[in-house]
DNA sequence: CCTCAAGTTTAGCATTGGCTAAATCTATTG
DNA sequence: CAATAGATTTAGCCAATGCTAAACTTGAGG
């Protein structure tokens, strides 16, 4: 045996937040898309392909082939050369990640972070945070900040 | 010209912050294990590639693929068969890897976040604040919490 | 009703980050 | 000092997420 081996203290217990993490990093497109198609259609009434491209800031082709696995997955709805849409599911994750993203952006501005960098740093974290963490935000702000 | 194509509200200034998640992704991992390293480093004088496929919850080969990458940026060296050590730059990153890490688990204990819950977030959170966040964050510990 | 610009899709490629199975190396120990 | 367990590497696969270039569709306007 390769000398040493000893053996780590708990590895399974210290991976799971590795694991969270990239099972995380999967949804994470997902909710970006549904949280901007929903911003979209309350915006204008439609989501069209070249929007998504240009505020996601990526190519319009790769906006067709994330869009088609999000309708696999059963979270958009389109038709050839149409805007799209989303399913009731596609709703459901959109308005929580909205919600989710709301908490974020306004704890840190009520932590004392700039407007700027609230919105750029929430859009990172928001996918990141447990509920429980959300729920100290929340009651954070409701208290008033400080 | 299909039909209402009006112009969006500085689509490019909304498109920055999904831009940089992508970036933070792409350094997220290298981070993570170069910080990874640095603990088994300290721990044990050195890193071992079970270690670190153990704890971050990987195949062995992932973490070998892995660390080539790293190796060819600059941030690992290794021997073939050998332990794996951290260049300068990788004990650059894995330093301030882990100052981050340090700040916001003690700012989510501060906030009132369980123990368990508080390593699972700020694994994920710590790569998705800026410095400014960051500072904010001590702030706040600083103040005792509250 | 034809043209054509703008939007959309397709095709094809690259990289990252996973995996399993098989081959290879190391060093402990009998 | 040879066997072998355990660690490491290699080979080959897959899915996700990007890209560019080329083909195709739509609908507005002449």
């Amino acid at each position: 045996m390769p000398a040493k081996a000893r053996k780590i203290r708990n590895p399974k217990l210290r991976s799971v937040a590795f694991r969270r993490i990239r099972a995380d990093h999967q949804s994470e497109l997902a909710e970006d898309y549904v949280e901007l198609i929903a911003d979209l259609i309350d915006e204008r009434g439609e989501a069209r392909g070249t929007d998504i491209a240009l505020r996601l800031g990526v190519a319009n082709a790769t906006v067709v082939k994330t869009l088609k696995r999000l309708q696999e997955g059963g979270l958009v709805t389109q038709q050839p050369y149409r805007a799209i849409f989303l399913t009731p599911e596609g709703w459901k994750m959109a308005d929580n990640g909205r919600r989710k993203h709301k908490i974020v952006e306004g704890f840190l501005r009520a932590l004392g972070v700039g407007e700027e960098t609230a919105k750029i740093d929430s859009e990172g974290i928001e996918h990141h945070v447990s509920d429980e963490t959300l729920k100290a935000m929340a009651r954070f702000v409701a208290k008033g900040g400080k």
